[in-house]
DNA sequence: ATCATTGATTTCTCTAGAGAAGTGCCTCAC
DNA sequence: GTGAGGCACTTCTCTAGAGAAATCAATGAT
């Protein structure tokens, strides 16, 4: 016998969920719109309420839709921030309008939520990576127009940074970087590795992520003109409120 | 009256998920091995069938396990390709070991599953960039061990390369880049923009990608020593099996 | 006018059961 | 030995129903 030449069509639930995202996908449903919810889809379909919230399931995994208990189901806006790596390279020589994605424009006023600084034993790559296996260890959390879009945690080799206002809320003015540059060991050369995934638990309750949002996580290494890493960065970022900017030569 | 004292315990389902992805991330559970099934679940917590499948779902849309039909649900394992942005920066001036996340070192082979190549009018954002309405687009697969990892799409304005070898599917040695040089277009600057989402349904299709698997999506420009764009080439990457880095200066 | 309460609507959690469909192992015929 | 068939086990899809919990608007008391 050869294969069943008929391709078995997709189930009911799966049906629906199509059915909605081409809605959403085509523009017939907007930014925050709201979607039949699982009365609506039971009736219209004829069909039980586990199945109606499988389909719907679907749309909120994919990040394209957000449940609201109580309320309904809406489709979920995207309006990220844009952040540039290399600072130096990327100013407006090519100017504007040359970007592939949309992004709200700077100017839109950052604030530190939380911060937590402390003393700790470095965890291996970190302690490899720093050659250090104490750190001083800078967690912070920063917020966009009241919504957490990003958390941080910086390390520091604990000998070096020792006493200096690194160890403290306040850094000063210029921050961390101004104040190593002020110990002779300025950051010259920068090193980011990334990664794209699911949130851990804790992240999902830091950032207030809803269903089907990834999260970027930048490691980023900053090192003096000698070679000489000073400060490994773990930043875990809301994917949905970044579009992320690269430039480089050759 | 004040608001509830007692923290609301959690949901059933939710407090089997956590004490699966708790052994999971402990690493009590390892790569590849299978987790307790809905049966298993059902009989241990006397639960129904829908309450176990829904703690399963958790994990598996986090990305931590992937079913098989038939077979059971497995713990997923993560062994991701480095991509370097910058090749010129990069190069080992700060050695091995240095590296924050593990990847699998270079070496392996890339193949390229499937080719299409075709001349169309070029939508919004390209046509801007490349000033140009008509391009030139090649659609690409890449493949690593016989696994789908990566899509590209590559946009180049018509006029500038019809009738060569960019138009067909065999570029010749050097590829693209060095048909563009020969066309006195070389690129010189190149920037990228990058997203993090989960993928279309085609896109989960086209990359063979399990539930729970975000996809990174990076728009690179490619722009001549002038400042003259000469390609817009869209990547989408499976997140699971890729370590993306960048290195830059200043 | 302002605030508390009520009620309708909505999503969320869970039970119980049933058949379909894919996987993998074992047995039996050859 | 080797292959075919069957069987147990697994995940997948769906039905029907019920109560909990959050939201939102309207109503009523102050």
């Amino acid at each position: 016998m050869q294969q069943s030449p008929v391709p078995p069509e997709p189930p009911i639930y799966r049906r629906i969920a199509d059915g909605l995202r081409e809605a959403i996908l085509s523009g017939d449903l907007r930014d925050g719109d709201r979607l039949p919810g699982e009365n609506a889809l039971m009736a219209r379909h004829g069909i039980a309420r586990a199945t109606a919230r499988q389909a719907l399931s679907v749309l909120i995994n994919e990040g394209l839709a957000i449940p609201k208990r109580g309320s309904g189901v809406y489709v979920r806006q995207f309006r990220p921030i844009r952040r540039h790596g290399s600072r130096r390279l990327s100013r407006d020589r090519w100017g504007r309008g040359a970007a592939i994605w949309d992004s709200d424009t700077e100017g839109r006023p950052y604030t530190v939520d939380e911060v937590d600084i402390d003393r700790e034993r470095a965890e291996d790559p970190v302690a490899r990576v720093l050659d250090s296996s104490e750190v001083w260890v800078r967690r912070r959390r920063y917020s966009v127009n009241g919504r957490p879009v990003q958390l941080s945690v910086s390390h520091f080799p604990a000998e070096l940074v020792e006493g200096t206002a690194i160890t403290r809320e306040d850094t000063g003015p210029g921050g961390v970087y101004a104040r190593l540059g002020e110990l002779g060991h300025a950051p010259a050369h920068f090193t980011e590795e990334l990664r794209a995934r699911m949130p851990h638990p804790h992240e999902t309750v830091q950032l207030d992520l809803p269903a089907g949002t990834p999260v970027i996580v930048i490691a980023r290494v900053a090192r003096t003109a000698d070679g000489v890493a000073v400060e490994v960065n773990e930043m875990v970022l809301d994917a949905a409120s970044y579009v992320l900017q690269y430039d480089f030569d050759s």
